[in-house]
DNA sequence: ATTATTATACGAATATAATCGTATGTTATA
DNA sequence: TATAACATACGATTATATTCGTATAATAAT
């Protein structure tokens, strides 16, 4: 039994810079980099150098044709957080999807946000 | 600003071993490896150690009266889990609690578990 | 055309995590 | 008492993650 690609867990480094590629679309390594320092001290090469393993492991895909590689995303932002969601719930919470959505609603969620959810609640009953 | 020791992540090992002595209660590094080779092929020392290390970091705290200390969680479950999901929330969901509790729900929740949301839900709104 | 700029590739250094063997001491038992 | 069983401590090894310097090649600027 091989691991999926889209389930393979990215490091925290790696999450970082897949956020910024969420968010900006395709890009460079230079853009993403200038992006990345905006909040961290990192150098372009170790910027260059993660997403080269990344491109390794699959978690991003890379468009060569030009001199400078533009990089993207190989799985969405939600296929990314349901991964990195079951795999909390598995190691923390005993595989309850429920005990962790109670876990994070009474640790701290505003009267909006319960709202929303509560929206959302409506809706799932709905299908079911 | 130095990290409080309540919120010092866990890494996957140690949160295996936490697991255990949540659901156990205070244990010897005996025990706990019984129970965890129940599940893994892991040596006896490494256990030893990773508790070693585990008491170095304040995630556990040892009782050294007797020959074979006795471990023992430093924090709970429920401060552990919180610790958990505040990270994830993060790094993950740019800090929205409720994007992550959708994101939990519309990915794998049953009947009976949106039900009992719901009655947290309840509750909550009542507090506020 | 020469030089400066910008790109990737690659390897090495450092940090952390996880593993386990061996040394050494303590307790139980034969 | 001698020896087997069991305990911690410690160091070494391996794996993975993160960092960045340097080599090399391509492009742009002078």
């Amino acid at each position: 039994m091989s691991r999926d690609k889209s389930d393979i867990k990215p490091t925290e480094a790696e999450l970082t810079l897949l956020n910024i590629l969420w968010k900006m679309g395709p890009a460079t390594v230079r853009q993403i980099h200038e992006t990345v320092s905006q909040t961290q001290k990192t150098g372009y090469t170790t910027v260059l150098k993660i997403l080269q393993i990344m491109h390794e492991k699959a978690l991003v895909i890379r468009d060569e044709s030009n001199r400078a590689h533009v990089y993207a995303p190989a799985n969405s932002e939600m296929v990314t957080q349901s991964s990195l969601l079951k795999d909390l719930i598995l190691k923390a919470f005993g595989g309850s999807t429920s005990k962790l959505v109670m876990r994070a609603l009474d640790t701290s969620t505003s009267k909006e946000e319960i709202e929303d959810i509560r929206q959302l609640l409506n809706e799932l009953e709905q299908q079911s």
